[in-house]
RNA sequence: GGUCCUAUGGUCAAGCGGUUAAGACACCGCCCUUUCACGGCGGUAACCCGGGUUCGAUUCCCGGUAGGAUCACCA
């Protein structure tokens, strides 16, 4: 069989060599870490696809080493017009950053010497491989068609065999003379090239994964299509030229690739490459509403997966970072608390702390993660987010929320003292916890409590309003609510009341709470004094006001 | 079904042959307190099951069981 006759039948206009492209992309600096990212081009990013890059980024940079993006798009079907600036715009948010890449460069442009970028437009690199995987008998033109391929498999189905591409049912087409094949191309039929494998499936391969250890699995020996029809590769095949050119050192990527391992070891073998490190990252989960078992976070059923989720929610993107480390790595939280001011960056991350097992995303974990770095960023700031986000998310509030020092007065309420309030969370949250500060927000929510009458309520507040002195420092005007409440009744100090109910109506919690209501419309919140040296005289008494009637 | 991965409280997790089996979140008390939040103190709650190996197994091995992943000319 003339296999080099073979590899001119199929790819006679290919020229370059293995050898020209092994001299185009020369290797990198030695001992470097280089990942990559590799979404498919729909430009949708989720959870995982943060949660992976945030690996890589981390793996790469804490290395001096490089990170860059990819574009998979062999399968046309999925592209999405302005996916990759999503793609970019998204991680960046997260302040996740390529070094090189698709769209990496200034104004969108490619930037980096191991492009293109872009799979679609490698062709002529796989094919020159694939020409001479079939100069070397490794590859071979396939002919099967789809319904010859649905027999093959109903076939091994009813035997229980394992299904795919192998042994017998290989043989024709393995064994195809260099006529034939031309015969066939000139009759138009449409053919892929598959792998002559070599392995027997008796065998195992063991692979040192950098999350899982040692990994072993039968050998793959299914003849896998590496060139489709269309002359396009398959991920597979795709995924070791690649990485191999582009000279990768770490693929970060999901646990649904452990299983097709196999191929590419064997792809990386055939092809004489060295294969990189690899990292099988578990997959997140969520418990399902119905069953109750674990189950991976789907797209469909899942808002939490999307990562506009969070900025719909408002959630700050250091606070999802946080929170991401925390799940990737498990002695951050450990590190964290013994620097609790450190950049996150100076964590020393590690492969061999991830969890092998598929992690149960938690929002409540998040959330009080989130109050903590919240409290680390200043209120400007904050007040800088939240406009941001509510000019995406809420506009109607946006302009109520544009009046920075406002704004930031308010985000900034208990937030310098030795014990921190922590009610931030996230914009959406937020808001609505300050909402009582904007009139057109403003409502009472909440009735007086039970203790005090309507009588009562009433005069609580006439009294209140008539003795109360915008100027006041805090203990005078509660001193002035405590005169009212020992005035109309009620326990100065609410153990008294709480120790003999019997002598009093209740207590300066309820009439406190009575003036709080009039003010913020709830029966909760932060210092009502605080509260009202922001909201200004006039309003704090057209509220009050406004209750008495 | 085959193959592979995983298995410690409700959740995330330390542990890597001998521990009163950490810690965080959540939950429940109590304290602080004009409410809430914060903070402090305390509490409920776990090694999937069965065999080995061993003086001794949560830890090592085997077998179950359960959950997950994957079996395309999709990535």
């Amino acid at each position: 069989m003339d296999y080099n006759r073979l590899a001119e039948i199929l790819f006679p206009h290919i020229d370059k060599t293995p050898e020209d492209y092994e001299a185009i992309y020369p290797p990198r600096e030695e001992g470097k870490v280089i990942t990559r990212l590799g979404p498919s081009p729909t430009g949708f990013i989720h959870l995982g696809n943060l949660y992976g890059a945030f690996v890589d980024e981390r793996l790469a940079h804490q290395n001096g080493g490089t990170f860059y993006l990819r574009i998979e798009d062999t399968d046309d079907k999925r592209y999405v017009e302005g996916a990759v600036d999503t793609i970019i715009n998204s991680l960046k948010f997260f302040g996740i950053n390529f070094d090189e890449g698709a769209g990496c460069g200034p104004d969108s442009t490619d930037a980096g010497d191991y492009g293109p970028y872009y799979q679609s437009q490698r062709g002529p690199i796989y094919q020159a491989f694939a020409k001479r995987l079939v100069s070397e008998g490794k590859a071979y033109p396939c002919f099967l068609t789809e319904e010859e391929l649905a027999e093959i498999r109903a076939r091994q189905e009813a035997n229980k065999m394992t299904t795919g591409i192998y042994g017998e049912c290989a043989e024709k087409n393995r064994n195809l003379t260099c006529e034939e094949v031309e015969a066939n191309i000139a009759a138009g039929k449409p053919y892929t090239i598959r792998l002559r494998s070599c392995g027997d499936g008796e065998h195992y391969i063991c692979v040192d994964d950098g999350i899982r250890g040692d990994v072993s699995m039968p050998c793959n020996y299914q003849d896998v299509v590496i060139l489709k029809a269309n002359g396009i590769p398959t991920y597979h095949f795709a995924h070791v030229i690649d990485d191999h050119l582009m000279r990768t050192t770490h693929v970060v990527r999901g646990e649904e690739w452990l299983m097709s391992l196999p191929i590419h070891i064997e792809l990386f073998k055939t092809l004489g490459f060295e294969p990189p490190v690899y990292c099988h990252t578990a997959v997140l989960m969520k418990l399902d509403d119905e069953t109750g078992n674990k189950r991976k976070l789907s797209k469909r059923k899942d808002p939490e997966l999307s990562l506009d989720y969070y900025r719909q929610e408002g959630y700050h993107p250091a606070a999802v970072k946080e929170y991401l480390l925390t799940i990737l790595n498990s002695n951050f939280e450990e590190w964290r608390m013994a620097n609790p001011d450190a950049d996150i960056n100076d964590f020393e991350f590690t492969t061999e702390k991830m969890s092998s097992a598929g992690a149960l995303f938690d929002l409540n974990k998040l959330n009080d993660i989130s109050k903590d770095v919240l409290l680390k960023i200043p209120a400007d700031e904050l007040a800088d987010f939240m406009l941001e986000w509510a000019k995406e998310f809420k506009p109607k509030a946006a302009g109520a929320l544009s009046d920075k020092e406002y704004l930031t007065k308010i985000l900034n309420i208990g937030r310098d003292e030795a014990k921190p309030r922590k009610d931030l969370i996230y914009a959406k949250q937020i808001f609505d916890f300050i909402s009582y500060f904007y009139d057109d927000y403003f409502v009472i929510e909440e009735r007086i409590p039970e203790q005090v009458s309507d009588e009562d309520a009433r005069e609580i507040l006439k009294r209140y309003l008539e003795t109360y002195d915008h100027s006041d420092d805090q203990p005078t005007w509660f001193e002035k609510i405590r005169t009212i409440t020992a005035d109309l009744g009620y326990a100065v100090k609410p153990k008294d009341y709480k120790k003999h109910p019997e002598e009093y109506k209740g207590s300066v919690a309820h009439v406190s709470t009575v003036i709080r209501i009039a003010v913020t419309g709830r029966s909760q919140s932060p210092d009502v004094w605080t509260i009202q040296q922001i909201l200004g005289e006039d309003r704090v008494r057209a509220r009050i006001q406004e209750l008495i009637g």
